[in-house]
DNA sequence: TAGTAGTTTAGAATAATTATAAACTACAGG
DNA sequence: CCTGTAGTTTATAATTATTCTAAACTACTA
């Protein structure tokens, strides 16, 4: 068994998840990366169903990526498009939103000064800040 | 003819669109409050038919919003929902957003300090910067 | 190794949004 | 003030993302 399976394994099973073909093929897909992977549900089947082979249920996927975002393996990100977009990053992080191409790149933390807000809500408090960059054409 | 009709009929025209009995309820329903509003397409069509008895077509209401949006008198506001809202508050400003409730609260851009964004995109430039705050139970 | 509790699957159900095409209406030009 | 036409409304159908369902299947505990 290869070291990135066990991996896998544990993140299923912290993510209250058995590991099965399906399921590994997925984190496969997404966690076996160098860099942060955004992407819609149809993505992922299109990449599971043609580069891997695997004849895989929509409710399969919808299950084990919900499951991954509820534990935080994965983070949604809040882009106005028809389909829902994932993050692998789940560091705290900002992005940029391409509108032209509708592309996203990540944007470090530490790239973005501190944020101050004078609002205060009674009873509540800050829970996170994301910071939502559009671009344009120089 | 009242005076915030006239109103509406310009904000139509600009967004050309002619100024009929439902577009002029629908201008009516958004633009005549003190407070801004935030609102999906649903909230709206039931104020359209029962606070205002207007029997509108669902094309309709999508039609003429979406020419308000493009136009800019109304904001679509990134949550991730199984639905679009849209906010009356076009300035441009922030977001509140208490998960618990779903509520939306708009932050006046005065409330919000500098940000700094030192990430830099080649060819591209920064067009909006919106900072989307979650609030959890204090 | 067997039982069971969790999983996968295809397909149906739901829900938001967009498309369609026929009936209707605002309004420019006579 | 008419009238023609280009834009609009409407009900309904189509589309699309997501969730639900229930029967067949499988991982894993004992």
């Amino acid at each position: 068994m290869k070291n990135s399976e066990v991996n896998y394994i544990a993140k299923l099973r912290n993510s209250r998840l058995r590991p099965t073909k399906q399921r590994i093929k997925i984190c496969e897909v997404l966690f076996n990366r160098e860099k942060t992977f955004h992407f819609s549900i149809s993505d992922l089947i299109k990449i599971l169903q043609d580069q891997h082979n695997l004849k895989i249920s929509l409710a399969t996927v919808y299950n084990t990526v919900h499951a991954f975002q509820k534990k935080g393996y994965l983070k949604e990100i809040p882009v106005k498009s028809s389909e829902s977009y994932y993050d692998t990053n789940v560091s705290h992080h900002h992005h940029f939103f391409d509108e032209k191409d509708g592309r996203l790149i990540d944007i470090n933390e530490t790239d973005v000064g501190p944020i101050d807000i004078q609002t205060k809500i009674p009873g509540k408090k800050i829970k996170s800040i994301e910071v939502f960059v559009k671009l344009e054409d120089q």
